[in-house]
DNA sequence: GTACGGTATATAT
DNA sequence: TATACCGTAC
């Protein structure tokens, strides 16, 4: 987020910057913009949960780069979340959350190309991952530190304190931290844009003998921040302009004059907005940071040094008590968010050195070297506890605990397995022609949930076998009644409601219902299963060669049992999620399917109104779904394979509802409803259709690379629409 | 002239 | 994750 508009504000104190012209340097790296950055290269194969190091590789290079240039990076990553940030952190949950079932809906509808733009946007870069990447630099000797909380007020302590004399980052808040020297947009050629904090005045067009850091930061929260939204009218320019006026330095009464200064007599500034911008102050101020020197957690800057009530820190963080807790954390061995422990490494430890890996020769700040330049640091022998086997109090060692929290921790990288049920690579190799996206488009291709061929666990069934109704073996309706497959549908609003409603009741009045699951027949039925298995995904591989479809994962074949119901009570009633209603430990994975479906998270009840499917369709409705986890990964007893083998599946029968539509062809026609709204009922918002930038590219782009002068080609590296200017 | 709020698009390979 | 772009409102 940072502040909108910032990189190009701060135009006069920037300037161009080649890493040959700072070897010999430390940088500061905020690792989660090359993080970002490199999973988009590879998220499909992340939202699929598919294993790919792609993103390590990239930020490796990047990495590589500066130690070409003699440059000693140091990696920091975010830590756990602000309280003050929970606000942006929903909205960016949100929106992955939008995309991700946007994804899934196109994906049902069989549009992998635009479903794919989606997908991107939709994987989030987990503490795993940057687990993964900390472990690469151990490895090259390449320093890394987990901030406990923003990686920016870390970064800014390192370059304060002139640990690090560069910061590498995407984020123009590190500004308000009072970084000194920031490279924006760094690119593989070793070329940025530096900005440094001695040179705001020019941005701010104050002269130097009147500028303080102080006004550059004020101006900066009320144009907005993370931490603060701005007053309504309210940017960059005004919050210059009001800064610019005041000489007051108590910042009670000059945000009171707001309104009088910029002429804005509507303008309403209260309390509680000046107790919230004091907030956001003290946030940028005293944020906590971690001291490796010290091995310790301290504020970016003391109370003391600007005599801020404590009160106002309430967003900035608290400090965690136990030292060898905050040490693991700035290592990276526990998840920042769960504090559970991952990984055990310490500085002490001998370096893990990996064949055909060059290591940095820089000294590391974790290492006594740097300690040796403070002697007043007193030595600390905190972390030593790791070296042992220690027993907890679940007589469980460390080494097991850390395993164990690693296998959950993998385990919400399946996150969004769900969109493995499709297949990419196909579609991948030849985009449809435009006859037949507008194909697509009139008439939708059958949706994989449609046909029972789609769906990998599906049992192959001739014509007769399927106009007969498969006998009933669930006939426990209060099970039942816990679980109302969701008609997923883009637009949602009363009418799904109503939808939603007719099914349930449609469920209530029709009990027979089939529940199928390896998971819950019995052990000399699993057996038979396995056998069968290889068969199936024979067929199924066939199956999925005609459809351009290519799931790796292991096909189930799901048999009526009799035993079902008996042994689906036995494993619910051992199942956490059961016995408390809620399901504290539930991956990420069954959460996601219960939210596509709108099921509770019971790993072992699945349904269908089987009764209530017409005896003419084989429209079985396939939904796949990976709640299974949830039991294994509770009971620490899985393996990937385990993971891999153990899928559910629900069949379910759509015909429930009163149209005869299915899930995914009420979802496609709502999208064609949303797709075929007269543009300018569509649109909201105010911009041109595409359409219209698309037809005059050329032009536009001649228009603008045909007179390149020196100063456009400078404002465009700032990102320029038109630079602001200040009176 | 400035800010806002919407859409569109780039990021990597 | 970010920005670029653009029409409108004030």
């Amino acid at each position: 987020m940072g502040i909108t508009g910032l990189i190009p504000f701060v135009e006069k104190a920037s300037s161009r910057l080649q890493l040959k012209d700072i070897r010999g340097s430390t940088v500061a790296v905020d690792t989660y913009c090359w993080l970002h950055k490199g999973v988009f290269g590879c998220a499909e194969k992340l939202a699929r949960g598919e294993d790919t190091d792609v993103y390590v590789q990239y930020c490796l290079k990047y990495v590589q780069m500066l130690l070409s240039y003699d440059i000693k990076p140091i990696l920091v990553f975010d830590g756990q979340h602000l309280p003050a940030k929970a606000l942006t952190e929903k909205r960016r949950r949100d929106s992955r959350k939008q995309s991700k079932e946007r994804a899934a809906e196109l994906l049902r509808l069989g549009r992998t190309e635009e479903a794919r733009s989606h997908m991107r946007r939709c994987v989030d870069v987990t503490h795993d991952m940057a687990l993964r990447l900390i472990k690469e630099c151990r490895s090259r000797n390449v320093d890394c530190i987990v901030a406990p909380y923003e990686a920016d007020a870390q970064m800014a302590w390192l370059n304060k304190t002139d640990l690090a004399q560069y910061i590498i980052t995407e984020d123009s808040d590190l500004t308000l931290f009072g970084a000194k020297k920031i490279i924006f947009k760094l690119d593989l050629n070793g070329s940025g844009l530096l900005v440094e904090a001695d040179k705001l005045h020019l941005a701010m067009g104050c002269k130097e003998e009147k500028y303080h850091f102080e006004k550059f930061r004020r101006m900066c929260i009320i144009s907005g921040c993370d931490y603060l939204d701005s007053l309504p009218g309210i940017g960059l320019a005004k919050a210059c302009k009001f800064i610019l006026k005041t000489e007051q330095d108590d910042m009670r009464i000059a945000l009171k004059k707001i309104p009088s200064y910029l002429n804005m007599r509507n303008l309403e500034v209260d309390d509680e907005y000046i107790e919230n911008f004091l907030k956001a102050e003290a946030t940028f101020k005293h944020m906590f940071i971690y001291n490796p020197l010290e091995r310790r957690m301290q504020r970016l800057c003391a109370l003391e040094d600007y005599e801020t009530d404590e009160r106002y820190c309430s967003n900035a963080g608290t400090l965690l008590e136990d030292s060898d807790q905050a040490l693991h954390l700035a290592l990276g061995n526990l998840n920042p968010f769960s504090l559970k422990r991952l990984d055990s490494w310490t500085p002490e430890k001998a370096w893990p050195t990996t064949k055909n890996v060059k290591r940095a020769k820089h000294k590391s700040i974790w290492q006594g070297n740097f300690q040796k330049q403070n002697p007043a640091t007193p030595k600390k022998e905190n972390s030593c506890a790791l070296f042992f086997k220690k027993v907890d109090f679940v007589s469980k060692t460390v080494d097991e605990e850390i395993e164990a929290n690693q296998k959950i921790e993998k385990a919400k990288q399946t996150e969004a397995q769900v969109f493995n049920m499709y297949s990419f690579k196909v579609k991948r190799k030849r985009s449809p022609s435009r006859e037949e996206s507008i194909d697509q488009e009139r008439t939708p291709p059958p949706s994989p949930v449609q046909k029972s061929r789609h769906n990998p666990f599906a049992k192959e069934r001739t014509a007769d076998e399927a106009s007969q109704r498969s006998p009933v073996v669930c006939e426990n309706s209060s099970l039942l009644r816990l679980l109302s497959p969701k008609k997923a549908s883009p637009l949602g609003g009363e009418a799904d409601q109503t939808r939603i409603n007719t099914l349930k009741r449609s469920i209530f009045a029709k009990e027979p219902v089939q529940v199928r699951s390896r998971f819950f027949t019995s052990q000399a039925e699993q057996t038979r299963l396995q056998k069968e298995q290889p068969k199936d995904e024979e067929n199924e591989e066939k199956d999925e060669q005609e459809l351009d479809s290519s799931s790796s994962n292991k096909k189930l074949r799901l048999e009526k049992n009799d035993s079902v119901v008996s042994n689906q009570k036995r494993q619910c009633s051992s199942s956490p999620c059961c016995e408390e209603g809620t399901d504290t430990e539930t991956t990420a994975s069954s959460l996601l399917a219960a939210q596509e479906n709108n099921v509770p998270s019971h790993s072992g009840s699945q349904e269908y109104p089987a009764t209530s499917q017409p005896e003419n369709t084989t429209k079985d409705t396939g939904i796949r779904i990976k709640s299974l986890d949830l039991l294994v990964d509770n009971t620490l007893e899985s393996t990937d394979a385990d993971r891999n083998n153990n899928d559910a599946i629900i069949l379910l029968s759509d015909d429930s509802c009163s149209s005869e539509q299915t899930a995914s062809s009420i979802s496609s026609s709502a999208l064609q409803r949303q797709n075929s709204l007269p543009a300018n009922k569509r649109r909201i918002g105010l911009s041109k259709p595409s359409t219209a930038k698309k037809a005059t590219p050329k032009s536009k782009t001649n228009g603008k690379l045909g007179v390149v002068s020196e100063n456009q080609t400078k404002l465009s590296m700032f990102g320029f629409q038109k630079r602001p200017v200040l009176k």
